[in-house]
RNA sequence: GCCGGUGUGUCGGAAUUGGCAGACGAGACAGACUCAAAAUCUGUUAUCCGCAAGGGUGUGUGGGUUCGAGUCCCACCACCGGCACCA
């Protein structure tokens, strides 16, 4: 034995026989149950790996090494989410081609992950911009718009300023554009849409049969956000046209007492002339339209809004006049544009009416009957009683909901809606860094797709991928590759020079690892059988929404189109948490308080950074980093390096260690699945605490310490193993195994409580029937025990309490 | 404003899900080794009173349920994250 454990050469040299061993290629033997481990694909960045991406790496390598040493077939693949903007742009900033920027940080990236000795199987590794890739990210686009799912629409979009490209929604954050952080407006353009609302109640009832942590069903519910509701028409007074609003409280249509439109609703362009206050409505219209629509949604700014002047709306429901107003919380881009307000039972049409000091009316009271509207609006459902309302009066709000919406339906001046605050995926980027998108537009024929054997259509070399100040993508420069000719007629036709958003590559890219070099389809049908679902995805909570969402959403198409075999891609998602910097604040450079993993590996050893970010906290929160930390977890295996000073011959327990050894195997072999990383190791740091206190450890004992430890720290185990001159390699071990039965003390020592306060302990035995406990557990109170007992509690095993008066 | 999460020693964090609060690690202090330092080993380490035995107090705050509450219920406070005034 070496005296001091020597990271450096142990880990290379481990490194190097795995990889010549081929030690964790996964083999597509379909007759061994399966395992599919997945880890979120990095986005190779030119910062290289962060602190942060080992975390979840680790993780999941723990599972799959263990999964492996229980004979499970696992597939655990690494590749490259490699398109995107932070490339684009810094190639721009360096003049170097994308393709190279790309290529070098997937190097540093890879190099960088292969020095932390994961088991990835990295014959399979995927990288979608490898046109091999991104041929079936054109193939599923194409399926998609075969099938109605993908269009063209007009629309504003959100602009930014800076990369002057279109962003979805969901990727503007606080107001800016999230990738670059420049401001974002509205400016109308042709886009690309994927419908993803289709599929809105597939993509809710899926998540019934699967196990997603709480909150990121939570997450997900809330995004897709349906509400059953009804529409009503309200009429115009003197005109034919209708204000359709939309509302999840038509019980409360007695209560409406004025309109609000939606700044850009084509009302008020259809009636300009009838409007009297024009410049006003024009004005306002004009401050809205500068607004995004994170401004105009954001709820600490006063309400605003103008008074339509010269028309009048009718509610259908007892014929009153009442007032339209536009104000800009009111958006288009949800239900109809339109809202019936009704001021004493939603909240911001409170705020709203009493700015404005418009009248309220109170249809719905509590059940004691107090409410005081003036106050604050009257929402709750659950005990709500409705008044002044016709035919509603006295009904519970729930009845008088289903009444409304069947009269709103006899009548035909409404009907029974479901809504979703889910939209429709904006596809379009106007970018040279993303694939093509393989559509043809043509003056006669309109939009035609390549036929398939066209694909995959390639990104072009180009001399300039800067950005156009007109909106067009690079590509639009590209005259020889833009003109073509239409697939349908045979006519001249101009290709589509926006290229897709970088979620189209990972939507799909689980998909491709079970069968990684396919060249007939995505993958084979075999290969998809057998290994879908992920069993095991693992990812960022700031990923719940977009790319889980997404990559459902293609799933679930596929399915449809009978492509893949299940309905959900993943059966489990689990999310872990942030690592800050040592000051407990994101890192960031600005903030100075970047560690650099590569620094720690070298310093300490790439097993002490895995024992350490497994041991730094719960997996699911996020964890302050600490240096100090570090080092303990280094001591702790430079401890267990050490004890083969004290190993004695054996291959069994010892007897005074047998429980101990059990006890350990059971909660590292939970922990481990339970994502309770912090709690294994803290317990083989007490094994092996143990064994240095008694000054001995047989050869039995650290062999199951050194495969407990294994997906842990494999490099250290692994030469500690072939030190000891065992057979064979670690990882493939069978799995340590315990006894029930040998996991329980043959004593165990008890709280002794008076009236519910610990006052003593006793030591009993695990047989002890109660009486005798009891017995014992009052001789060792002694003279404490005065008064009357009320009452003696004997929970077996934890606690004795005696209550007394 | 709404939604979600988190509040436990000096610090990171445990607590078998209602049963001995503070496991494990870090730091600090003391000791051993050393000319010395580092490393390593061995102790001590929530807090107050007490020489001690022992006793009191303690899991963000205030109430409650219970023989017993970090854990459950009600009301609040602080911090972190998310957000689309969603009708």
């Amino acid at each position: 034995m070496a005296e001091i454990y020597n990271h450096h050469t142990v880990e290379k040299k481990w490194q190097k026989i795995w990889d010549e061993e081929k030690a964790f290629r996964t083999e597509n033997d379909y007759t061994k149950p399966k395992f599919y481990a997945l880890v979120e694909f990095p986005y190779p960045s030119g910062q290289g790996l962060h602190v942060g991406h080992p975390r979840p790496y680790t993780a999941l390598d723990i599972v799959a090494r263990k999964r492996r040493m229980q004979g499970y077939n696992v597939l655990y693949p690494m590749g490259w989410d490699a398109f995107g903007l932070p490339t684009e742009n810094y190639a721009i900033k360096n003049q170097i081609h994308p393709k190279v920027v790309t290529e070098n940080n997937v190097a540093r990236f890879k190099n960088q992950l292969h020095s932390l000795g994961y088991s990835f199987d990295w014959d399979r590794e995927i990288n979608t911009t490898d046109p091999e890739y991104y041929k079936w990210t054109q193939w599923i686009f194409l399926k998609l718009f075969k099938e109605g799912l993908a269009y063209k629409k007009e629309m504003p979009i959100n602009w930014c300023t800076s990369c002057k490209v279109g962003l979805a929604n969901e990727e503007v954050v606080n107001g800016v554009c999230e990738r670059c952080g420049s401001a974002v407006v509205r400016k109308v353009k042709s886009e690309w849409m994927l419908k993803i609302t289709n599929y809105a109640d597939k993509l809710l009832e899926g998540l019934n049969n699967v196990d997603y942590i709480e909150r990121v069903k939570t997450s997900q519910k809330n995004w897709i956000g349906r509400s059953e509701g009804a529409e009503v028409d309200f009429s115009i007074d003197g005109k034919e046209d209708k204000l359709r609003v939309y509302t999840t409280r038509p019980d409360t249509l007695f209560g409406a007492t004025y309109m609000v439109v939606s700044p850009e609703h084509p009302i008020i362009d259809k009636y300009k002339d009838e409007i009297t206050n024009w410049n006003a409505i024009t004005e306002y219209r004009e401050m809205a339209a500068k607004k995004s629509d994170f401004e105009r949604t954001e709820l600490a700014k006063d309400k605003t809004g103008v008074v339509l002047e010269g028309l009048m709306a009718v509610n259908p429901i007892n014929d009153t006049k009442i007032p339209i107003w536009i104000s800009d919380y009111v958006l288009m881009t949800y239900g109809t544009g339109a809202i019936m307000a009704v001021p004493a039972h939603d909240e911001r049409d409170w705020e709203f009416a009493k700015k404005f000091s418009l009248p309220m009316i109170q249809v719905v009271e509590g059940k004691d009957g107090v409410v005081n509207i003036d106050e604050a609006a009257f929402t709750d459902v659950a005990t709500g009683q409705m008044v002044n309302s016709g035919f509603l009066t006295g009904l519970s709000v729930e009845e008088a909901k289903e009444k409304v919406k069947d009269f709103l339906t006899e009548k035909g001046i409404g009907c029974r809606k479901i809504n979703y605050k889910l939209r429709d995926w904006v596809f379009s980027r106007q970018r040279y860094w993303g694939e093509p998108i393989p559509i043809v537009h043509c003056e006669k024929c309109g939009y035609v797709p390549l036929d398939e054997s066209e694909l995959p259509l390639l990104l072009p070399e180009v001399d300039s991928y800067m950005p156009t100040d007109n909106g067009e993508s690079p590509l639009a420069a590209m005259t020889d590759w833009v003109n073509t000719t239409c697939p349908c007629c045979g006519g001249s036709a101009k290709r589509e020079t926006d290229t897709m958003p970088q979620w189209a590559g990972s939507s799909w890219y689980f998909l491709r690892y079970t069968d990684p070099t396919n060249k007939e389809a995505l993958a084979g049908k075999e290969a998809l059988d057998y290994w879908m679902p992920v069993d095991w995805y693992n990812g960022g909570m700031e990923h719940t929404t977009l790319h889980l969402l997404y990559s459902r959403f293609w799933h679930k198409f596929l399915y449809d189109q009978k492509v893949v075999p299940t309905p959900e891609p993943y059966q489990k998602r689990t999310s872990h948490g942030m690592i800050l910097g040592e000051n407990g604040e994101k890192m960031s450079k600005s903030r100075g308080n970047v560690v650099n993993p590569d620094d720690i590996v070298r310093d300490y050893g790439a097993d002490t950074l895995r024992t350490y970010e497994m041991f730094i906290g719960a997996f699911d929160l996020s964890a302050s980093w600490s240096d100090d930390g570090v080092k303990g977890c280094r001591r702790f295996l430079d401890r267990v390096w050490k004890l083969q000073t004290i190993l004695t011959d054996g291959d069994g327990y010892s007897k005074d260690m047998e429980t101990k050894m059990h006890q350990t195997i059971k909660k590292v072999s939970s922990d481990f699945e339970n994502l309770k990383f912090n709690t294994a190791i803290a317990a083989m740091m007490a094994l092996i605490n143990d064994f240095y206190k008694k000054d001995a450890v047989t050869k039995g004992e650290y062999k199951t310490l050194v495969t407990l430890l294994n997906p842990v720290a494999p490099h250290i185990t692994e030469e500690i193993w072939s030190i000891l001159g065992l057979e064979g390699r670690v990882y493939q071990q069978s799995w340590p195994v315990f006894d029930e039965a040998k996991t329980v003390e043959a004593t165990v020592e008890i709280a002794v409580q008076i009236n519910g306060k610990t006052k003593t302990t006793i030591a009993i035995g695990k047989e002890d029937p109660k009486d005798q406990v009891l017995t014992k557990a009052k001789e060792a109170l002694g003279d404490r025990l005065s008064g009357n007992v009320v009452k003696e509690i004997y929970v077996p095993g934890r606690i004795v309490n005696i209550v007394m008066k």
